[in-house]
DNA sequence: GGTTACATGTAGCTCGTCTACATATCAAGA
DNA sequence: TCTTGATATGTAGACGAGCTACATGTAACC
């Protein structure tokens, strides 16, 4: 799967990953595709501006490290970020219930 | 739920009610609402364009019809608009997937 | 006569995501 | 040594879906 379909899920989709503890966005993207089976595979185009609106909003906090001569901006989830990653979730699993309902026959 | 949060499951979902045979763009919205046990009321202004575009696409076809002085377009679901609704169906399940997979702990 | 349900649609806007490009470091292999 | 690929971050420009608010008109009901 490439990154379309998964609109509107990409906040919920790095928010969920940061829980796991702060990381740089191309960890990100290695660990979205990881866990998901290698059936994601992001963009940066997608993930580092998704990154920039997150801390813009006040749900991650970035900072800037070093290692081994790579620049890397490490992320991290803030109280806010966690609230808005359980809204994220209800919306989610409401999704899911309507999209169930519509497509399944029942 | 309001509209928000559907973001890019409205064709499948308009797709898929067509599927139990035609409707105007005002017994979709009903139809979808009941479905979905009240949970999805989507505004006028979100399902008549998505028909349009689903018509110019050729995934449905309308046609004037009248009923007690009230003129109605009726949509039916076309050849391509079900191959549409197949390959939305593969979408959401795969975008269902990476969800589950990322936002459950293993 | 007024309100609610039925019924369709447009205008203008926002914002998420895409594609394509730009840049730089480091490791491995030819 | 040179080149390629993985690591790493980002911007520019564009597109299109869905939103809100508005506009219009008929039918049924109290």
């Amino acid at each position: 799967m490439d990154a379309d379909g998964i609109h509107g899920q990409l906040d919920t989709l790095i928010l969920a990953t940061l829980l796991r503890g702060e990381a740089h966005g191309y960890a990100i993207i290695g660990a979205l595709r990881e866990r998901s089976g290698e059936r994601l595979d992001l963009p940066s185009g997608t993930v580092y501006p998704a990154l920039r609106r997150l801390e813009r909003a006040g749900h991650v906090t970035g900072k800037w490290t070093q290692a081994g001569g790579r620049r890397r901006r490490v992320y991290e989830i803030t109280d806010d970020g966690r609230k808005a990653l359980e809204k994220g979730r209800e919306n989610w699993l409401a999704l899911r219930q309507v999209m169930t309902a519509v497509l399944d026959p029942s």
